[in-house]
DNA sequence: CCGTAAGCGAGACGGTACGTCGAGTCTTGGG
DNA sequence: CCCAAGACTCGACGTACCGTCTCGCTTACGG
């Protein structure tokens, strides 16, 4: 039986070669401006457009949504930022090991509060998290891009100290990831209570709490 | 100093007690049956209007955004739910006591991972979520009539559990709580690995361990 | 054969006897008062009704449409201007007949002159006759009740005229009258050239000269 | 003193010539059709643009008023009117100089009452006069493109008499033309009697005793 | 080295929905 | 049963953006 799908849209993809790399950066800078001055509803491609002093095809050519430009956009700032800090640019540093698990956790997961209450980054990651909840190929995108890489840093050091002996050998890492990270989460999408260090440090406290090796 | 906020509009609240029970109901009515027959993105206000069988201006009179229409929409649902379930109009079940913490807690969040599972409600569930994120008055709203009510369910077994001396006597309820309930939302938000029966019981599990009464 | 015309519209209409006297005052006045202040085009029914603290519904029981309020607002205006001049309330006053025709008409098409210059007539005037060339029903009332009047002075007075021998015996009085008037709104509509007292002085004399009796 | 107008909108006037020429024609089509089917005051921007398959906004674009679409569609249809009957396209037709002064006007005053009375005509020139009435700025290009035009025949014929020694040398081409043209419009407008072809000689006949060379 | 086929800025286009306004109808409560 | 008040349905308004579609114009490549 032959496939009568109706070719799905071939869409010609453009000759990424040619690109303007000046039209890019112009674009995630507006994008990325408009959305911390205006929030992202009231940022439109449009507006994206007339303040990269771009034409609104030149965006629709490299991207289907206004989430994608910005998704690009966000990514691009992390890149830029973690290349700012330390000189390589890897994308991102690991969880230093040292030794004292309790501690390691809590300074990483103060850094993600504190990224957090950064305004700067709040408003973009706010957005792309709620058209994520909502649109799923961007939300695996957001996931895949943003937050997996992240919980995979938790992963790696939990494995580590399952090795070590610091925590059960029965430990299901990706869980006890979750454990941590999801009450985080929850209080900063909800905005039900501050989130603070002490915060941070009671949560590594229960979570090792439970964590711990069998006597 | 004086006030110079620029008299944020007094928009003369229209007289409630003459509003029209059947537009109210045809309202919700629609709303929820566009959402779920279409999306939150695909349903307008005017599509509501138009199923509902009201003008818009009705919508508009009552309502400040599509999002608050929706929400009490689904309050109204979930009201009329649990009136259907148990006689009386109470608004929700308390958590049962039956001395087992580990199974009771088991027990509300495996109902917790079915609603969530339960495709009925996850559409407007996602949306308001998604909204909330990211427009502060309706998060506030959702939070305090859907979230926090729930929350305190657990909150109070945990109390109780306390009181029986099941968990340690220096238990923050409310950590707790978002120990349980935040891994779970972040699954679900975040799609990253299916919600299970086994999952909330894995939880339940862990949670309880960093709990437990200190020796 | 049975009358089968689906009963135009019984429409009951309501007893007038126990119409609100100062009601409808009060809507002659805001309706004159808001057609002068804002044009007719942005007077509204609301803002007629609210303007004179009536219900909406008390205009549509008495009027058939905005422009029926304006004439009966228009003609209520006339009769009390007439009524401060001359004692009586006949509501017009015949064109004097000195003997000297051509003084006679000029006095008057003067006046006429002065009228159509006169901003607090011309608002309304413009916009009932606007309306009037537009919808037939209107316009007849219009013209039956505002023009036709003003008319047959000249065709009482070019009667007269006629009998005195001033005119030629053959003269349509209809005729003349649309002569010397029908330049004067000509330019009145369409704001060709100003309106002034040696323009209708040079209509009278010509139009006059035309109907000079044939020696 | 400097002026403090607020800028009173520059408007950005768009690029004319990208303008769709298909669009053009298909919205003035529309314009008249509805206009005639239904009459002005039924008739839409909403529903020429549809009728068209035009965006509304193609029309805001292009135009600031319904009167402004019809004015232009209206001039469009004389246009091309006048080119299918004589081959060029110079818009309009001089009156024929006979000789015969009284029969030239009468042959175009009767067909000027034609006109008025052919329903096709009829129904966009009332729209448009009405709303001249009232709206000066439309008034003033109604009067410039379709009124003046051919009161400068009629000026030019009358001039062309009195070179001729046909009318008293004194006479003002401008006064006689409005005395010719007045008392038809009048009647038209008003629909106070009928417009007939024996109207208008009699019209001819009257005005032109009144500019007869004095002996 | 020179066409020619991209990408590009610009912006008009056909659409959809917005949020507002007013029309005309209906309902409620007071006199 | 008239009236003030105002909520209701309906439909048009004029605006904002959507995503698509030409336009010329650069700009790099491939014959």
């Amino acid at each position: 039986m032959p496939d009568l799908t109706p070719e799905p849209v071939p869409k010609a993809v453009p000759d990424a070669s040619r690109r303007s790399e000046r039209s890019r950066r112009a674009i995630f800078d507006a994008a990325l401006a408009l959305v911390s001055e205006s929030g992202y509803a009231r940022t439109t491609i449009e507006g994206i457009a007339a303040r990269a002093g771009v034409g609104k095809q030149t965006i629709y050519r490299w991207w289907p949504s206004k989430a994608a430009v910005l998704l690009d956009a966000f990514l691009d700032l992390q890149v830029r930022a973690h290349e700012a800090m330390d000189g390589d640019g890897d994308g991102g540093s690991e969880i230093p090991d040292t030794g004292d698990l309790a501690a390691d956790l809590k300074r990483v997961l103060r850094a993600t509060v504190d990224e957090m209450n950064d305004p700067v980054f709040e408003a973009p990651t706010r957005a792309l998290a709620a058209e994520g909840i909502v649109d799923p190929d961007l939300g695996a995108r957001f996931t895949e891009t943003l937050l997996e890489p992240q919980l995979q840093y938790y992963v790696r050091r939990i494995e580590a100290a399952r090795e070590a002996g610091d925590v059960d050998p029965g430990t299901d890492p990706r869980l006890a990831v979750e454990l941590l990270v999801g009450p985080l989460h929850h209080r900063w999408i909800h905005r039900t209570l501050p989130l603070t260090h002490a915060y941070a440090d009671a949560l590594v406290d229960h979570v090792l709490r439970g964590l711990a090796p069998r006597s």
